[in-house]
DNA sequence: TCTGGTTAGCGAAGATCTTCGCTAACCGAT
DNA sequence: ATCGGTTAGCGAAGATCTTCGCTAACCAGA
């Protein structure tokens, strides 16, 4: 059995709100095109992943609109968060700062970025 | 079909390495004991699971003890960046910066972490 | 109106993940 | 050696996730 309107979305849900966050709104048609580009889908699975995610919310739909268009139910930011503090309780235990900076080690990030981030930790330093 | 050797760990996967990592090397009862808290897992079950996580080779076993112990077979840091890389790949488009952020803004880390991220990225300056 | 392409949906099959019943091997104590 | 508890494993059932065949509704152009 599985709760209410708490589920992650699965790999393949994951991959369609992808599509999404850069589309929206969005006829099944294009989204379609991308996942038969990326994996040869077919279009009825398309369709069917759509329906699904519109039962679990994770999307949203326009019926008005013809053909209809979609909507991720969440924004990116939103999803990553989520993903995010999953990522924390699991594996770090709740430790949300070594993963920034495991993160931060791992040694990709632009000068503005790094500026960015150093702000921050300014701000938090004044908080805490 | 699976790819061999790249298959990442499944929720419950996930909470046995959790355990392993805090407690390895380890045999069945204790790995069971744990699981069986937490959600009234039958030993069968924890056993089969491992065994399963044997063959993915998520896990290690020594069988000349008795009995078997057992150890995750990659350490969590390992774990942590395959999670965050997938993470950064599949929410983010790439950009590990922009989770960091994220991480950074949702605000809980104490004054030594804050310094320590601090030191990181003048390092991370100094590269660029 | 008929026809062909597009859009939408159902239900079932195929994968994968998770659980456990049942059996067997093992080992220390009687 | 035998018994009873612990440890190990197989195979199949139950969940969930993913895919698609098939059918129907819709609509624009002939």
């Amino acid at each position: 059995m599985r709760e209410m309107g708490s589920s992650q979305p699965t790999a393949v849900e994951l991959e369609i709100l992808r599509i999404l966050w850069e589309l929206e709104p969005c006829p099944v048609r294009e989204i379609h095109a991308r996942l038969n580009d990326a994996k040869g889908t077919n279009y009825s699975t398309t369709v069917k992943m759509l329906s699904v995610m519109l039962t679990k919310g994770l999307v949203k739909r326009d019926e008005n609109a013809t053909p209809h268009v979609y909507r991720a139910a969440m924004t990116r930011q939103r999803a990553a968060k989520q993903f995010l503090s999953e990522l924390i309780e699991k594996v770090y235990d709740g430790s949300a700062m070594s993963l920034v900076l495991q993160a931060l080690a791992s040694g990709k990030a632009s000068k503005p970025e790094i500026e960015e981030a150093r702000r921050l930790l300014d701000e938090m330093e004044d908080k805490s």
